[in-house]
DNA sequence: CGCAAGGTTCGACCACTGTCAAACTTCGAT
DNA sequence: ATCGAAGTTTGACAGTGGTCGAACCTTGCG
């Protein structure tokens, strides 16, 4: 189909993508041990927490972590494969969003009390 | 009081101690992080809902882990640490006991989030 | 086109933690 | 006094996971 390539169109354009996406999983294929792997790190927790306060997308930039960038690609991974946020690109950049009713579903009450435990606790925002 | 030696009383009641018991610490020193180390452990969570459903002391030996003894002693000792469990002596063995209310005024919903997610998920009981 | 910005992938490294066996301690009972 | 049961302590070992730098890939823009 549309042989022929139109060369102003972005590569995503051109492969029918707006936004590229990657791979989530199901909420029903997530485990507590995976959920709680994913909040035992303090960066990833602060990650959470930033997420759940802002209450809406975040790009990954917005939120400064104290690691380097190969790092936060890895938490903002293991975070995703934990169904704890959504992510999709927007330009270059890539935005974040808490799965906040979907995971509630799941883990009812689990997110909210991290999170609250969070605040009160060392979150040293 | 009491001045007399009774030789047919044990050490722990000559010494004043009717169980010996380790310390315990303050619900004011546990930090969030701190207690999901000591909850992302799926031996351990199992121990603590174990407790949580029998909402009484247990003996050490009453919960069968899949560990040895001494990998077993260690888990109950971060339990410990992390302001989960209130442990004590009886005999020679160890009686163990949620700290529930303590812990859920400390971190509200928490626990409860946590042992309800553990029961509909992979509990393997 | 060519370049910079924002992320990703890859390898390597290091600290931490769960695990066990062995030796030791303490209590209760014989 | 002695033995067995129940835990503890210690030391060692292996696997895992967070961390980084370097090289690479997209996208947007001049």
């Amino acid at each position: 189909m549309l042989p022929e390539v139109d060369t102003t169109m972005t590569a995503a354009a051109r492969t029918g993508r707006r936004d590229r996406v990657p791979p989530h999983p199901d909420m029903s294929e997530i485990g507590l041990q995976q959920v709680l792997e994913a909040l035992v790190d303090p960066v990833r927790r602060r990650i959470v927490a930033e997420l759940y306060a802002a209450g809406e997308d975040l790009a990954c930039g917005t939120i400064d972590l104290p690691v380097s960038k190969s790092t936060a690609t890895h938490h903002f991974h293991v975070l995703r494969e934990a169904g704890l946020i959504r992510q999709h690109y927007a330009g270059t950049s890539r935005m974040n969003a808490l799965r906040r009713e979907e995971f509630d579903a799941r883990f009812p009450g689990l997110l909210r009390a991290v999170v609250d435990a969070h605040g009160g606790d060392g979150a040293a925002e």
